[in-house]
DNA sequence: CAGTGGTCTAGACCACTGG
DNA sequence: CAGTGGTCTAGACCACTGG
């Protein structure tokens, strides 16, 4: 009946054996359909009650890391279809036309190394300098939405000193350093956020939220801006008026 | 110590003492801001341990009707701000052109009277006869969505021998009826699914899922269709690829 | 400082799945 | 039929909130 070791005494138990398996998932330890001990088998490995270890697992199963079977067990999900609908984000626009008072908050304004992923994605080398802008949205003060973007430094030299709070990015790209956004290639999902979103968001951790991924592309069809957004869902309903043909 | 009566011997007491408060919800007799008795209080009065009583209060946490602050208490929270960003769904349309097979099931085709929300949304008289037509998406044989789609009956008499499975809607409209739909009014959010759904999706009760409600109307600004769809959020994944100007 | 939700225990009985 | 997750109990200690 001996303790899982806890590194930090504050984290409590169903979180340090909800780490373990996730890192377990990420280090591929662990695969889709693989099962996982059972409830009292988890309870007994880490000395922690069932119950403790029954909630660890709900908690995976809501982010649909795991799913539940009576009877026959609890078993890794790890699977993603991808539909090709259109959707369509642009937060800083005019998405606020009707009695709500929106505002930004900066958050933080970095120059960073790209990493090898985002590199891909932009199309330049790894290591290459990059801004990275995170902001965050309110609406009447509410905080609703959580956007980091990244450029390529090169593009937009000096633009950390031109940024002012509640100031759209576009404008500035345009005005200052004459890129025009045209087309953009953008994924949307549902995402569950964690502690340090939850945070900024005044909102559970492991919420519902929904992720926006986007690529931004200007007339000479260079990869200018990587953008990242994760945005409540519990506040938020988008609307949209579309052309059918 | 006495228990709620249960009508039914086979609803959890979890589960009773949930629909309980929803209905207070939505019977006005709870607003938002309102304290929920403490987790110790709705126990006792339920007759029930204080465990069952915090899973029902984490149930309705999750789907956004409950915010519990450590200290202060459980509070109904039922707000919702509408976000004028463009989106859109089609699900009948090419979405899936990329090595999956697409499937549709059909779940019921009904006449019934339109309700007083529902006529409202379709611009005709309450009770007028309505062609409610339910399906179900599939993508690889795997559920992805439910779609629920309500016409005037008057505008497509004899509908409900003409659909096929796997046929689309939106043709037969056009090529049976003369009507082309031109321009949509959509709603998204993310919302959680019951056990019907859940059922039909095959995923657990209360799973985060995309809410889709939209209002289509032909060239001459006929509202012809209400839809409303609920899709997967945990293998789905919305693409776009969007014109900025 | 009384009350709150957060975490946790060590049990129990149940219906169900799968070999 | 052994094992599984689902439901449930009656306690406990904790940090935190708010009057």
């Amino acid at each position: 009946m001996s303790r899982i070791h806890r590194e930090d005494e504050d984290i409590p138990y169903y979180k340090v054996l909800k780490d373990k398996i996730i890192e377990d998932i990420e280090s591929g330890k662990l695969n889709h359909g693989d099962k996982l001990p059972s409830e009292r088998e988890l309870a007994e490995q880490f000395g922690i009650s069932r119950m403790t270890a029954r909630h660890t697992l709900s908690i995976l199963e809501r982010e649909g890391l795991v799913e539940r079977r009576v009877g026959a067990g609890t078993f890794i999900t790890n699977k993603r279809i991808e539909l090709d609908t259109i959707t369509f984000n642009s937060f800083s626009k005019n998405m606020l036309g009707r009695g709500y008072i929106p505002s930004t908050k900066k958050l933080s304004i970095q120059r960073i190394p790209a990493k090898a992923v985002l590199a891909k994605k932009l199309r330049i080398s790894e290591g290459e300098e990059l801004i990275a802008i995170k902001r965050l949205r309110l609406v009447n003060d509410t905080p609703v939405a959580i956007e980091e973007s990244c450029i390529p430094y090169k593009y937009c030299v000096g633009i950390e000193d031109l940024i002012q709070e509640d100031a759209s990015l576009y404008q500035l790209l345009e005005e200052k350093f004459g890129i025009v956004l045209v087309r953009a290639q953008e994924y949307m999902q549902v995402t569950f956020c964690d502690e340090s979103e939850s945070k900024l968001l005044r909102i559970k951790t492991e919420s519902p939220c929904i992720l926006l991924e986007a690529v931004a592309f200007d007339k000479e069809e260079r990869e200018i801006e990587f953008s990242r957004s994760i945005t409540r869902s519990d506040i938020v309903r988008y609307y949209s008026e579309l052309r059918l043909r």
